[in-house]
DNA sequence: GTCATGGGCAACCTCCTGGTTGCCTATGGA
DNA sequence: TCCATAGGCAACCAGGAGGTTGCCCATGAC
């Protein structure tokens, strides 16, 4: 079992993974479910393949994409797990928040 | 309305937001509801003042955060609608990626 | 066999980020 | 009134992030 603090940090970089608008794009392209190779990854982002590669690391060293090799070309595909987790994880921090605020209010009220 | 280009930048920033320990430690004493000054906040975090001021500064330029000033101390809490918003993007790119990952396997099996 | 294509590796550059320190202002309590 | 406390502002610094270029290797098409 992780630590907490270990969970914290990962959970920080799937954050920051998510982070930046070429990753969101490199994503939604990827939520097709069908894996592509860099380099149709790389065609419409203005970068250079080497840039599209170093996204698609930072994206596979948190787990949410990871690669298959084809012949001479990678292909990426979405790993949908982490994502998942990232979601519940703020779903449950704004429901903490919810249900926290109501008992704050009813304290108020209380008087 | 706001252009998609910029939705998406909005998007990332939130995410970037998000993404570093420290802020998601930030994040986690405000979902008590309690607005709390930059000090309390500072507790408990090895941190200098100034550094917890820059990063509530960063959670607050994307709207995860708000601060009211009470007398000579300003008071920060927790807006959770960004954070609904971000939760609810990754819902629907983990479902989409769901229903897309479906219609391949059965375009396969229809062989 | 030859050549275009897909991709890895490394060096390099620039700018942003996270953090510190120093100093100044203002507010609230004794 | 005096002083401790809450913060703001600016300068500064080290390191990491994002991007490029150059070069090399492998594979697939012809």
């Amino acid at each position: 079992m992780p630590s907490a603090a270990a969970v914290l940090r990962a959970r920080a970089s799937v954050f920051a993974a998510l982070g930046d608008e070429t990753r969101l794009g490199l994503l939604a392209k990827l939520t097709n479910g069908e894996p592509l190779s860099i380099a149709r990854l790389t065609e419409g982002t203005k970068l250079t393949r080497q840039a599209v590669t170093k996204h698609l690391r930072v994206l596979e060293d948190v787990g949410v994409v990871f690669s298959v090799k084809a012949g001479r070309e990678s292909r990426f595909a979405l790993d949908p797990r982490p994502i998942v987790n990232a979601q519940e994880y703020l779903e449950h921090v704004s429901r903490h928040w919810d249900t926290a605020l109501a008992r704050l209010k009813a304290l108020v009220e209380e008087t």
